[in-house]
DNA sequence: CGGCAAACCTGCGAGC
DNA sequence: TGCTCGCAGGTTTGCC
C-alpha cells in the first residue's frame, strides 16, 4: 500500500531506526525484482554509515556516507520490515536483508516484485533517471493553486490520471488520487487543463489535507511498531471513498437508494472512485 | 510529444 | 474443500 504518505511513515521509522548505523551484513536473496540489483551491491553497502533516511516522491532514500544513496521502491505491495537483535528466519519474498553493527535489520519484502532497488552514485541524486523527471514534492509550501494549474494547463488527460502522473506530481497514487478529488469536489473524469484557478486551488489544498491526514495516522502506528515489531507503513485509515463503492456519500449525506452513492469507474485501467453529486 | 493499454508478478477473496 | 476468475496501493514500454 505505499503511496507518499506510506513511505513517508516508513522513512520517519528508518530514520530513527537505521541513523548513524553502520552496515555490516547484507544479504541479498534475490538476484533482483523486474529490475536486477545493482552489481555487487552488498560489497558496496558493507562497512557504509547511515546518514538519514529520507523519501523523495514514492522512493525510500537511503543516504550513506560515501554519498551514495540506496534507492528503494516499494511498487504495489512492497514492505520494509524492521528487526531488533537475535537471529531471524527470512520470509519467502524477503529480497534484501541489511544488517546493521548494532543488530537492527531492515528488510526488503515484496511478494509481487514490482519494486526497486538502486544505488546512486555520489552526486547523482538529482540526475539519475528515476529521479530527474519527478514533478513538485505536493506537501512542499510552494506546491499551491497556481502551482498546480500550471502543471495542468493544457493537459487533455482527465485530472484523475494526471494526479496519478509521477511527473506533473510525485507520490500521489491511486487512493489519495480519489480521495483529493473527492474532498475538492472535482469530477475525476473532468480534463486535467479544464480546471479554473479556483478550483486548482481547492484541489492542491484537497491533496495537502489527505496526505497529511494520511501520515498522521501512519505516525500513530509508528509508535505502536516500536514495541510491537510488526510491519511498517500498514495503518489503518478510514477513506472516504476509496473502495466504498455503493455505500454513501459522506459529504452531501445523499441517501444512497436515491444517487447509488459512490460509484466505481475504471480509468487508465485503474480503479476510481467518486460521488457524482458531489463531485462536478 | 500525448494518451492509452499492456506487461510485469504473486496473493487473496469471491463465486461456483 | 478446491478450483477459476478477477482484482490489487506502481511504473515502464510500446503502440497509435
Amino acid at each position: 500500500m505505499p503511496e507518499l504518505p506510506e513511505v513517508e511513515t516508513i522513512c520517519g521509522a528508518l530514520q530513527i531506526a537505521l541513523r548513524g548505523r553502520i552496515i555490516k551484513a547484507v544479504d541479498v536473496r534475490h538476484t533482483g525484482l523486474r529490475v536486477p540489483f545493482p552489481p555487487k551491491l552488498a560489497g558496496k553497502l558493507k562497512n557504509r554509515r547511515i546518514l538519514s533516511c529520507a523519501r523523495r516522491a514514492k522512493y525510500i532514500c537511503v543516504n550513506l556516507d560515501n554519498g551514495q544513496t540506496l534507492l528503494i521502491h516499494l511498487g504495489m505491495a512492497g514492505r520494509i520490515l524492521l528487526h531488533h537483535g537475535g537471529p531471524y528466519r527470512p520470509g519467502k519474498h524477503d529480497h534484501l536483508i541489511v544488517t546493521c553493527g548494532d543488530g537492527t535489520r531492515m528488510i526488503m519484502n515484496d511478494a509481487r516484485r514490482f519494486g526497486m532497488v538502486l544505488l546512486l552514485a555520489d552526486g547523482e541524486q538529482n540526475t539519475h533517471k528515476a529521479l530527474r523527471g519527478l514533478g513538485p514534492e505536493p506537501l512542499e509550501r510552494s506546491f499551491n493553486g497556481p502551482a498546480l494549474a500550471a502543471r495542468l494547463k493544457g493537459r487533455k488527460t482527465c485530472i484523475k490520471a494526471a494526479l496519478l502522473d509521477q511527473r506533473l506530481i510525485a507520490g500521489i497514487g491511486n487512493i489519495y488520487a480519489s480521495e483529493a478529488l473527492f474532498r475538492a469536489g472535482t469530477d475525476p473524469r473532468r480534463r486535467a487543463g479544464s480546471l479554473t484557478a479556483a478550483e486548482a486551488t481547492r484541489l492542491a489544498a484537497s491533496i495537502k489535507t489527505v496526505l497529511r491526514a494520511a501520515i498522521k495516522a501512519g505516525g500513530s502506528t509508528l509508535k505502536d511498531y516500536r514495541t510491537a515489531e510488526g510491519e511498517l507503513g500498514y495503518f489503518q485509515h478510514h477513506f472516504a471513498v476509496y473502495d466504498r463503492e455503493g455505500r454513501a456519500c459522506p459529504g452531501c449525506r445523499c441517501q444512497v437508494s436515491r444517487t447509488g452513492g459512490i460509484k466505481r469507474i475504471v480509468q487508465g485501467g485503474r480503479s476510481t472512485f467518486f460521488c457524482p453529486r458531489k463531485q462536478t
